[in-house]
DNA sequence: CAACGTTGATAAATCCGTTAATCGGATCAA
DNA sequence: TTGATCCGATTAACGGATTTATCAACGTTG
C-alpha cells in the first residue's frame, strides 16, 4: 500500500495537518517551525511519499484537469493537420498553466452531462459544437464552463465562449484572388453532403456570395462539387461543365485529394486549373504544385479558447463571448492566371 | 451545490448503501427490494443526481483513466498522421472499454513518478520511450504499469511491454523492391541529425545492411541525406554525387518534403528519381506523385498496445513482453525503373 | 497584573461514495 | 424448540488529503 501522509505524520511525531501545510503549503490556520519543516521533508522524502490527488481533488473539488471534445474522434486520423495544430494549441496552453488534458469521446447525447457533470473536469473545450436546441439546452445545464471551437454562435447568447475563424471574409479572400488573376467562372468542392460541417457550409455559402458579388457570378448547383473522392465523380462533374478555370476547396484534405484526382485526369496544375484550399498548414508545402490556402490561426484559436476557459474556470468572465479570427491567403504554386486558351474542354477519367 | 447520495437517501427515507446499490450497482451484502429500488431511481431522477466521480475514485483506487506520453508533444503537428493514427487507435479502444484518456505533457524526469505515481493513471502507453539507464530504473519505479510504443525492448526485459514494428525488414522491402527495379545505388534520408528518433536510426542502419546484401553497396556516409528542408541543402548534396536513383525516407513526411523538392529542382518523378516513404497513411494517397511507402500497422500497433494495457491493468500478465509487428509495402507511383540513360547529373538549385 | 497578540501545533470535521459488518424478523428443516 | 438461512436494509468505518476551530505557551504592553 503506497504512503499516506498519515504516515509521514506518524513517523514525524506530527499531525498530518503539519505534513500537509509543510509538504503542499495547504491549510491557513496552521504554522510549523523552520526546524519542524526540515525534518518533516527529510522523513518525507525517505519514506518516498507521494500525495494522493484523487484524495486531494474530492476535498479541494478541483482536478486541474480540461475535456477536449471533437466532434468526430472516429474519423479522426482522415484530415490533414488541422487536429493536431489543435490539440498542440490547447495542450500547451493547459500544461503551461499545469492542466490535465482529458480527451473524450464522441458523447451520445445522454452521457454527456453525465460526463461533464461528474466532477472530473473543469471546463471543455468543444470542437465543432452543433447549435440545435437539444446542445444549446445541454449548455445551459452544464456545470462546468464550454469553449467552442470552429462553430459559428448561436443568435442568442449563451453562457458558451464561441471561438471561431471568419470563413466568410477567408472565402472571399480566395475568391478575391483568383479574381484579380483572371478567373471568371469558379467552383467550391467538399466532401460528399452527409459529413459536412458548419464551417464547411458557412464557407459554401460565402463562395456563392463571394463569386456573386466579386465576378458576377450567379449561383449554381453545379459550382458545387459535393464529391466522394474519387476520380470517376470527379471527372464525370468536371465533364457535365467545363467551364471552371479555379476550385476553392473548403478545406486542405479535399484540395489536397483534388490536386492528386485533377493530375491523374491528366490536368496539368495550375495552368489547366486553379486550386485553392483552407487550413495552411504545414501540409500545404508538401503538395505539388504547393497549395494555396487560406489561412487560419488554428493554433492561435486552440490557445485563445484555452486560456479563456481557464479564465472561466478562475470566475472571470470573458470579455467576448464569441470571438472570430481573421483569416488569411497564403498565397503558394497552385493558383495562377486561368489557361489563355479559354477553359478546358473535357479531360479523361482514366 | 451539487445532489449528494446522501440527499437522494434522505429524500427517499432510505440508507446511502441502498442508494448506492441501486444507482450503481456496488456493495455486495446490500439487497433492496425492486418496489424500493424503483423508488430511489425515481427520486433520483428528479434530484438530477450524478455521483461525484471523485469520491468513488477516492474510495476504489481506481480511476478508468490511461496516460498517453508523446515524446515531442511540443513539435507534435509537424509530422504527418502517424500520431493522429496512434491517437485514435488508443483513444478508440479505451473509449470501447470505457476508460478515459489523458495526454500528458512531455515530462521532466523529476515529475514523471509523481504525475504516475499520484493515483490518476492506471496505466500508461508511452511512445518512442527511450532505453537509458535513468529510463530504465523509472520503469522499475514506476506503480502503474507502462507500454511503450515504438521503441526497441532492451536487452534486458523489464516489467514494461514493448510494441514495434519490424523497421529492419520493412526497409529491407523497399530496398528489394528498389532493387527489382534495377536500382544499384541508393540513398536514405532523414531530418538534421538532432531530431532523429530511436525508430530513425534502426532504419538508417537497416538501410546499410540491406542496400549492402540485396544490390552490393558498401556503406558510404553520403548515402544518408541528413537534411534541413530546403532545397539548397537538398540541391547540394545531390550535386555533390548525382549517382543515385532512389531514395528511401526514414518517414512520410519526409519523403512528402523531398517529392516537392526534387520537383522544384526539376527532377521529374519518378522517372528521374524514385522516392520511397515509411509509414504509408492516406497522406501517401496525396502527394505527387502518390507515395510508395514501407507501411507501418500504426492503428493496429496502437490497438494492441492499449488492449495489452488494459490487460496489465487487470493483473494479467502479457504473453509476450515485446512484440514486434511486420511491415508492408505499399507500392504507389513514385518509384519506377532507374533511368534509362544512368544516373541523372546535377541539377539546379533554383 | 490583566489584556492581548503571536507562535507552534493538534483534533476533528469534511469531501462523497463504497462496503464490511451487523441486525431484526421471517421461513424452514431437523 | 432450536438452529440455520435468507431477505431487506442499515450503520459506520473507510479512502487520504485539506482546513477550520481550538489550544497551550510565551511575550508584550499599558
Amino acid at each position: 500500500m503506497a504512503v499516506t501522509i498519515r504516515d509521514v505524520a506518524k513517523a514525524a511525531g506530527v499531525s498530518t495537518a503539519a505534513v500537509s501545510k509543510v509538504l503542499h503549503g495547504r491549510g491557513n490556520s496552521v504554522r510549523v517551525s523552520d526546524v519542524r519543516a526540515g525534518q518533516i521533508r527529510e522523513i518525507a522524502e525517505q519514506l518516498n511519499y507521494r500525495p494522493n490527488v484523487l484524495a486531494r481533488n474530492l476535498r479541494t473539488q478541483r482536478t486541474h484537469t480540461v475535456g477536449l471534445i471533437f466532434e468526430n474522434f472516429g474519423s479522426f486520423a482522415a484530415g490533414p493537420l488541422y487536429y493536431m495544430h489543435l490539440l498542440e494549441g490547447v495542450g500547451s496552453v493547459l500544461f503551461k498553466n499545469h492542466y490535465r488534458l482529458t480527451i473524450l469521446p464522441e458523447l451520445l447525447h445522454d452521457d454527456i452531462l453525465g460526463s461533464l457533470g461528474d466532477g472530473q473536469l473543469e471546463g471543455v473545450v468543444w470542437c465543432k459544437l452543433t447549435r440545435d436546441a437539444q446542445t444549446l439546452q445541454l449548455i445551459h445545464d452544464c456545470p462546468i464552463p464550454i469553449v467552442a471551437m470552429n462553430a459559428p454562435a448561436p443568435a442568442e447568447p449563451t453562457d458558451a465562449v464561441f471561438v471561431a475563424c471568419d470563413n466568410a471574409s477567408g472565402v472571399r479572400l480566395a475568391v478575391e484572388h483568383l479574381a484579380k488573376l483572371g478567373h471568371r467562372k469558379i467552383a467550391f468542392a467538399h466532401e460528399i453532403q452527409e459529413l459536412t460541417s458548419p464551417d464547411c457550409l458557412e464557407r459554401r455559402d460565402a463562395f456563392h456570395a463571394s463569386a456573386k458579388e466579386l465576378m458576377g457570378q450567379e449561383p449554381n448547383p453545379a459550382d458545387v462539387l459535393a464529391w466522394d473522392w474519387h476520380l470517376p465523380e470527379f471527372a464525370g462533374w468536371w465533364k457535365s461543365d467545363p467551364g471552371y478555370t479555379a476550385i476553392i476547396c473548403w478545406s486542405e484534405r479535399t484540395a489536397g485529394t483534388l490536386i492528386n484526382r485533377a493530375t491523374e485526369a491528366g490536368l496539368k496544375l495550375p495552368e489547366d486549373l486553379s486550386i485553392v484550399g483552407f487550413d495552411s498548414t504545414a501540409y500545404c508545402e508538401t503538395t505539388t504544385p504547393r497549395l494555396t490556402s487560406v489561412s487560419q490561426p488554428i493554433s492561435e484559436m486552440a490557445r485563445y479558447a484555452t486560456n479563456t476557459l481557464l479564465n472561466l474556470i478562475q470566475g472571470k468572465r470573458p470579455e467576448n463571448f464569441s470571438l472570430t479570427f481573421p483569416c488569411g491567403l497564403d498565397v503558394r504554386d497552385s493558383t495562377t492566371c486561368p489557361p489563355p486558351t479559354g477553359p478546358l474542354g473535357p479531360v479523361s477519367s482514366e
